[in-house]
DNA sequence: GTAGATTGTTGTCAATGACAACATTCTCCC
DNA sequence: GGGAGAATGTTGTCATTGACAACAATCTAC
């Protein structure tokens, strides 16, 4: 459907709109958001997008997706365990999973080793390429945190860890 | 690829592990997340992967996702305004938002009036439909709200509000 | 030893975010 | 008055993600 509307008259009032500089335009639409910022998980999900923005962008240059990166720090602290392990861990669900451990084995981050307790289960390593690039990628984790920290203050970063991390 | 993998020798050691009740199995596996939980970005993930999941459970009954309550609120809050501003003030891409709010108009919660002082762009309102169904919406809504402060604790939710409203 | 559960894999579908292309219309500047 | 360039809304496409079903292999429980 293409776009069909009687033709506004463009002399009609003095009312219209200020000149929209591309600066200028982003103040003067600022809108009320209503109701939206009682909720908790509207303000929670806006700091959230920066945050995944951020992260995205900073460990763009290796190629790390926030979930690659949760699996590979559950993976070194708890090496030798199984898929269904990390996924409850996670909460990521058995078939992303598969698909996504399929990635970081392609690269040569990790292995799957066969169990020798359960054949139907695979034991979860680091490779040693894998723990040299974990390095790196933590450095630019630490640095997403702490352009993190600064964006949101210190304190209330501090604050905010000690209110989300022990309840789930 | 299918699975292809040695026999185990399943008598190997004592060391097997324990039976999987499906209840024990939940406790048994539960794993560390390492340096995991020093990134604010993850804790405040999981929390608001909660949130979402109680609220879109709420409203299902309204079928009304998340992006879509939080139009409509502005909208409200802000009627006769054009996508551009609404886009804008939510976070919300163009062409995104545009088939959004063809679903909108769809269900005929809202209409697009053509505005008087710029023939591109449309003036946003809520229906009378609309505003009868963002009562209901809305009670639920603050049903979803009530349980995540049981989730969280209230005062931690008030804490939590107070440090999350108004940085952005 | 069999019934039922678990593990990992693949396929598919819907929702989402991102980007490009496009017609229409507006603003800016000469 | 008349473009040049920007803004608005629309559609198309692609990649990522989450969710669910089906499946073979294997384990547990009785």
């Amino acid at each position: 459907m293409t776009r069909r509307r009687p033709v506004a008259s463009t002399a009609k009032t003095g009312l219209r709109r200020r000149a929209a500089s591309p600066a200028r335009a982003e103040k003067l639409n600022k809108l009320t958001l209503g109701q939206l910022d009682y909720h908790l998980g509207y303000v929670l999900r806006r700091l959230q997008i920066w945050v995944f923005q951020d992260f995205i962008q900073t460990l763009a240059t290796m190629k790390v997706r926030p979930a690659q990166y949760s699996v590979l720090l559950v993976i070194e602290a708890n090496p030798g365990r199984s898929q269904a392990a990390i996924g409850q861990t996670l909460g990521i669900e058995r078939a992303r999973l598969a698909r996504l451990l399929h990635e970081l084995e392609r690269r040569k981050w990790i292995s799957r080793r066969a169990s020798g307790s359960d054949a139907r289960s695979h034991c979860l390593h680091l490779t040693a390429d894998g723990e040299k690039a974990l390095v790196r990628i933590k450095s630019l984790a630490a640095q997403h945190e702490a352009r993190l920290a600064d964006h949101v203050g210190a304190k209330r970063r501090t604050q905010l860890m000690e209110l989300l991390r022990d309840f789930g």
